[in-house]
DNA sequence: GGCGTTATTTGCGCTGCTGCAAAGACAAAT
DNA sequence: ATTTGTCTTTGCAGCAGCGCAAATAACGCC
């Protein structure tokens, strides 16, 4: 599987969930992968039939995973009910993606399982990672509701089991259920603050410093103790991170180097370990 | 009066609507204001006296002002109403903060008359513009129901007129009338992709084109018709068109001499008149 | 009009970062 | 085991942009 690209995915259709009769949940799945060579043929793809791959679910651990997530949460039963019911699941390879920018926005998602890029497209064909998310977040739910296009490109990063909704029914929700539509503006909130907060360090800091920062950052997300106390994190390649960080590959290769010699990192294609948090917080902070 | 930067200024405590009896609002005004020279001693203020600077609204120019904003446009006369009615007014004079970053958020403002400037400071004492407001912007409203603490400082560039709601207020209001809160939803949302925006110019364009998208952004909300069918913006100093394009004033003084040349804009002492948006939106466009 | 303050310009040196080109390392496929 | 394609590293050269320092211009105030 090669890594996905705005710039030579953009003609693809985009994946949409197809109602129907799934034996375990209940819905047809199209499997249509976005996978592609560089002429633009598709190498892999299936439509319409049943997936096999990739994380597992059941139906109560997704109503759980909903009811955990900052929507939801506190909110009456009749809500939560009423906004899991009216909802659409689907299955999605790693590296597919779900819509491009500038589609209109029909369907707001839920990360139930997996991983997703959310990116920006340059007319130049340079590419911004604007965040990776991991389970339990909401993506599009925003612009879905102000009858906008998707500002960003959302694309997965490994095999994720996503929930949607089309754009109607979450406004009709929202409108019956005040109290969700308050959460989610206590959600894009925090998502708007953390985004002020990364351009100011784009504006200010220095290259190592946004790489630490951006590091950080995807360690508090998908950070997991590992070996001798250490800590590791998503697999992603050096090419998001640095559209992550606001550079280039060859300076990421460059300050991992200087940091493998005095043992901050330890990395290894795609990973990355983490060895000395408390040095890339003093990074950070200059 | 100097311009405002948040270093020095941070110990002073922001403006502070109190309610009264003023001839003209029906209110009490606070007009401490909150400059001060090197030393922090303050200049000039005079507190809780009445204001005879800047400009005037009545009472319904403040009505209509309110119910052609993005929040109100289109809700029932009954919501317009009690939201109307559970606001406060305040006069700022130019050079004021409202509120700095980390404070707990208490309250949310409506823009009137005016114009301010929501900025960010890092630790090291670089400041970052994160968006300048024109009238019937809303600040402060997303975070004061998140009940979480102001990410930017908000500080007047000129004298402005300003309609504040508590956090309790707010959220009733919206709980009541839901549209009000989905309203806001798809105003944030528009902010939101605006701010993704300036992420991505930052991370991948050259330092030229990132001022002359700043300016086109300014031209949009402050231009003016001027002349020779050219347009002119807001007073603004190198410093904060600086601060605005992630940059800093030396490099803005060349680009602007450079452009002087080739009869782009002419700029004079904190006002710039665009006199080619055709080529600037070129330069934009790479 | 003259003075002090603040905003802006400009010369200059320096360096952090970029980005190509080419080689090397690794993983998966045959 | 060998091949193939992708990911990663590294040497190198070049320049965009930074930021000091000092001059200059414009403003406000008395």
């Amino acid at each position: 599987k090669r890594r996905i690209t705005d710039a030579s995915q953009r003609h693809l259709q985009p994946y949409a969930p197809i109602p129907g009769t799934h034996p375990a949940f209940g819905i047809w799945l199209r499997t249509e992968a976005a996978l592609c060579d560089n002429n633009g043929d598709i190498l892999t793809g299936t439509p319409f039939s049943f997936i096999l791959w990739g994380p597992n679910m059941q139906r109560h651990e997704i109503s759980e995973c909903l009811l955990a997530s900052d929507l939801l949460r506190g909110q009456t039963p009749n809500a939560c009910e009423a906004f899991i019911h009216s909802g659409h699941l689907i299955h999605t390879p790693a590296q597919t993606y779900l819509f491009h920018q500038e589609d209109p926005a029909e369907l707001s998602y839920f990360l139930l399982a997996g991983k997703v890029r959310l990116a920006q497209l340059t007319p130049e064909g340079k590419q911004v990672v604007v965040e990776i998310l991991s389970p339990k977040h909401y993506f599009g739910l925003f612009v879905t509701l102000a009858k906008q296009t998707y500002s960003v490109s959302a694309g997965t990063i490994e095999d994720s089991i996503i929930y949607c909704w089309d754009r109607g029914t979450v406004r009709k929700l929202m409108l019956q259920f005040p109290q969700i539509a308050l959460n989610s503006i206590e959600l894009l909130t925090k998502r708007f603050s953390h985004l002020q907060d990364r351009l100011q360090k784009l504006a200010t800091e220095r290259v190592e410093q946004r790489v630490a920062y951006a590091l950080l950052d995807l360690s508090r997300m998908f950070g997991e103790k590992v070996g001798d106390g250490d800590e590791i994190t998503v697999k992603l390649c050096r090419q998001d991170l640095a559209e992550l960080a606001g550079t280039n590959i060859y300076s990421i290769s460059r300050i991992f180097r200087k940091w493998e010699e005095e043992c901050v990192v330890v990395s290894h294609r795609q990973k990355v370990v983490l060895c000395n948090l408390e040095h890339l917080q003093l990074l950070v902070e200059g």
